[in-house]
DNA sequence: CGCGGCTTTGATGTTCATCAAGTAAAGTGG
DNA sequence: CCACTTTACTTGATGAACATCAAAGCCGCG
């Protein structure tokens, strides 16, 4: 399923176009039609990878992936979870010529490519365009960093208190959702161990704040989770 | 001292000029010199606070600064510090109106403040200006992400190593010097209590890895330091 | 069916935060 | 200048939080 023509075929057209790019003028939005390359992908598949060379600017239209790092002593750091609308790598494009993180869909997830040097051009001779890149990647910095100083102030139940609100609120915006992520990712995610995460899991579980049927959780009382969330 | 005219006058002669504003031409360098500040200030000096609204884009010159949180619970927390050459506060920059950090002087430092609607403008007028920025703010972001994730993963005595080793090579470049930060500012900076910190120092120093004198460091030990590092 | 990976719970030891208490250094006011 | 307060630093003792080890149940997959 790689490499397939966007079904939606020209960027103008299409419905997941970010903000990012209201600023291109017709001619600039064929540059990116002929110059892109749509993928889906299925959950598991790896859309690039940690140390690869950078070529392209990826958009993930649809789906769900995880940002990888693989530490120094071989395990694996989740940085963060990217969701529709994202582009992801996008740290890394602009400061390395290298992935710094590896990105694995979480979900089958559907991706544009775009090619590196023509987004460069873009920036060069759109300056508004340059400007919503900034804003988008200073905006995307933003919230990485602040959501790690925030994980770093927890203690454990608060960071998985945490994570619960993460996906019911920003990735599904449902009190009532399929985790994506095994406890594993959750631990990986979160800096903490596997054992840990499913105690702590269990313990909200018997306190009757979620309610866990196989990968599913609902959230039963969210003012606690909340209260736990940020008093640890 | 707030608002002094910069000593070197024009921005086209500063020798501090970063490499950022290369691709300035001479009527660009022009409005940069009419539009910015020179401000010199002394250790302790809070050069913008958490919650201001954001007005000027400000390039430290001399000195060193450290990037304060201010937490839910009332304690403080240090994102980072500023050497010489940095553009502080520029994730911030572009995607709130309102600082999310003070910047606080921790040595007698310079900086010039430009107006932020200025540095709009030349991002906007300037694509080569603009490209250079993003990968100037990709690049902090990059380091600071970084920096947070492998501290994450460490246990303390390897994130005190982290942190001697890094004044040591990133800031001052020599195995003996001034601990800029008290005790407490460290702990602040890798989460952890100024307790511990103080234990950890001591012990270094009895397994002679390091040496303190006053507010002096010397690292006797680099190879064992760089082994606690990275091995906690 | 059996293997391997994910999940779960319990027991145990290590790491770390907290509390307490004392020393040194640095500012403050008379 | 000295008494006084405050702030930073330091060490020890204790308990809480967390990682590690161990063992068993579960599920998907060849």
């Amino acid at each position: 399923m790689i490499g397939d023509a966007c079904p939606g075929s020209k960027c103008a057209d299409c419905g997941f176009r970010s903000a990012v790019f209201a600023s291109l003028n017709t001619g600039q939005l064929e540059m990116l039609t002929n110059g892109k390359t749509f993928n889906a992908v299925k959950k598991g598949a790896t859309i690039c990878k940690q140390g690869d060379e950078i070529k392209a600017f990826i958009f993930l239209r649809v789906g769900l992936a995880k940002l990888v790092r693989n530490t120094p002593d071989g395990r694996e750091q989740i940085v963060g979870i990217a969701t529709p609308n994202d582009f992801v790598g996008l740290l890394s494009l602009f400061s390395s010529k290298i992935y710094q993180y590896s990105i694995i869909a979480i979900e089958d997830s559907e991706y544009c490519s775009v090619d590196y040097s023509m987004v460069m051009d873009l920036i060069r001779g759109n300056g508004i365009f340059a400007q919503s890149l900034l804003e988008k990647i200073s905006h995307v910095s933003d919230i990485l960093i602040n959501t790690r100083l925030d994980l770093d102030l927890r203690q454990l139940r608060g960071r998985v208190a945490f994570i619960i609100c993460y996906f019911a609120t920003e990735v599904y915006g449902t009190t009532k959702f399929n985790l994506p992520i095994s406890r594993k990712e959750i631990a990986e995610l979160i800096d903490m161990r596997v054992e840990n995460v499913v105690r702590i899991l269990s313990e909200l579980r018997r306190d009757n704040i979620i309610r866990i049927e196989g990968t599913t959780i609902e959230i039963l009382d969210p003012e606690k989770l909340k209260w736990i969330k940020v008093h640890g």
